[in-house]
DNA sequence: AAATAAATGAGAATTATTCTCATTTATGCT
DNA sequence: AGCATAAATGAGAATAATTCTCATTTATTT
């Protein structure tokens, strides 16, 4: 299994306090992306709210959140580990849900030699990329029977 | 010359007001993407904010209107007319450029043989997708110049 | 040109996020 | 383990972003 959070905090040299932790279990115990709001209710009354938007921003400055905007333009946030694989993100417009997807490594390095044709062109340095795919899950998903 | 934004309300059945030619012209004449608190600085004594933000969801409703998050979570918004061709972005974190790309159809005809085997696997129907790049312009911008 | 429906401006209300500061908690040292 | 110090927290105030309200103005239809 993986690593704990207190582990995750002293790996990073951080102080481990409570807030830390019950943050990290709940974004550890969800795997995958969880909106700002859900995480929020998980921790009410566990995590003041000011705290936890300090911890978000801890968590990013030692660069193991990531933070983007679903098309509902809800605050989607999700744990980055080393051992994540580089990944992309499928939404479904219906439910909400956001999914995590790898995509193939024929198609990565597609992408990485047309990344180098745009840094030529633009004379750009790229350190990273984000493939969003943006549609509607047909039936099997939890949210959507309701 | 491309539309006027007279002709572009009319082409999609919403009455012309001056405020929603205004919101047009700033935008048509940006070409590329603008943040909202540019279009707004633009804007101001000529718009009201609360009818600069009634406008931009008129414009989304008649789907000429594209809004995503930057990096440095700034909105992003960006006229999407017929005419433009299917684009990405990429984000400066230096200057906060944000650049229209658009990349090869080799690499967009790969990248919907990759959307097809997502859609099989995860029962999804996928509309759309946004590929954004993250790097550093190096000198030749304006912005950085500065 | 008048009647009706829709849009606007101004600011109030709401929501999201950051800040302040007194108190609590973690850490490093002995 | 126990103290001293620095860091983190909770609660709510302050700020920023967005939506809402409603009286007035502007478009549209006839």
């Amino acid at each position: 299994m993986g690593k704990n959070s207190e582990q995750i905090l002293s790996d990073h040299n951080v102080s481990i306090t409570n807030p830390r932790i019950l943050v990290l279990e709940a974004l550890l115990e969800n795997k995958g992306p969880i909106t700002l709001d859900e995480l929020q209710a998980i921790l009410k009354n566990k995590v003041a709210k000011s705290t936890l938007y300090r911890v978000l921003n801890d968590l990013k400055k030692i660069d193991i959140l990531d933070e983007f905007t679903s098309p509902e333009n809800q605050t989607v946030i999700e744990l980055v580990l080393e051992d994540r694989a580089h990944h992309h993100h499928l939404f479904c417009s219906d439910c909400g849900e956001i999914i995590d997807v790898e995509l193939s490594n024929e198609f990565e390095n597609f992408l990485d030699l047309e990344i180098k044709k745009i840094e030529e062109k633009f004379k750009f340095k790229i350190s990273d990329h984000r493939v969003e795919m943006f549609g509607k899950c047909t039936d099997q998903c939890e949210n959507c029977k309701s």
